[in-house]
DNA sequence: TTTATTTATGCAACATTGTTGCATAAAAGA
DNA sequence: TCTTTTATGCAACAATGTTGCATAAATAAA
């Protein structure tokens, strides 16, 4: 599906930054972080950018992937529901080239905390990644 | 032992403020966001508090626990190591008081990802307290 | 205990992100 | 094409992060 139907499907009106937004993430896997995103999309004002990301989130479309250093990384929403990025779907950022990718765990990840209700799940590993290690 | 040692173990000369974000943080399984700690630090200058709490992460007996909405939260190391806050230590958020709680895990969290080096692992769940509940 | 040295603090200044209100422009429906 | 609804851009401000530098405070040395 293109990008303009995918905004038409999740109740959005189809505009310039919303194609270039959704371009700039690329195919899903990998999340920008915010600096990135408004450097690529220069030609939009920083409160647009903004107010559009948050469309995004809210339309399920998109999700923050995490916060570091007080700059948000942004990535499409693939596999995953609007809500729940959760238990089998993690957040790698590899220390040496920056990259931060959404990945799917083939294995549940289960835990306990008794007496508490658990509503969401992030789990954000650092490390190396495959190509760095090389 | 008392806070003034803690800091001269850690290799850190004791001022009033660094006694005083200790006290802040309290025993140490709670994480406090930065604003709190700022307000209740009022008679210190922000910049001093920005760069006693590098300093004192830096050294290993405060860590951070998570980023949300661009605010840091900030809890003691209890048994934590500085540099590996992972597998069986978990951050808890309610959603209705705002509580942050590090948590212990009895139960190692594993899994595995093929090709990569994972140096550290944060997890955070998000959901209702025990006394949100009842 | 006084002095010398090292380090922390406070102040000023600025960058970045987040955030809101409002007038205007653009998109979707009639 | 016209109307209605929504998005955009601009201005403005708040909060956090960050650096440089002069001064004050803490530690080490005499």
């Amino acid at each position: 599906m293109d990008a303009a139907n995918t905004l038409k499907n999740h109740d959005l009106r189809v505009t310039k930054i919303r194609l270039a937004i959704l371009e700039a993430l690329g195919d899903g896997h990998q999340a920008k972080p915010y600096g990135e995103l408004q450097a690529a999309l220069g030609e939009f004002d920083r409160t647009t950018l903004y107010r559009t990301l948050l469309a995004l989130i809210d339309k399920g479309l998109i999700h923050k992937a995490l916060e570091e250093n007080g700059e948000s990384y942004y990535a499409l929403c693939g596999g995953c529901t609007t809500h729940a990025h959760t238990h089998d779907h993690i957040h790698f950022k590899c220390n040496d080239c920056g990259t931060v990718e959404c990945l799917h765990l083939s294995n549940e990840i289960g835990f306990s905390l008794p007496g508490v209700a658990i509503d969401s799940l992030e789990i954000t590993a650092k490390g190396t990644c495959e190509a760095c290690i090389a």
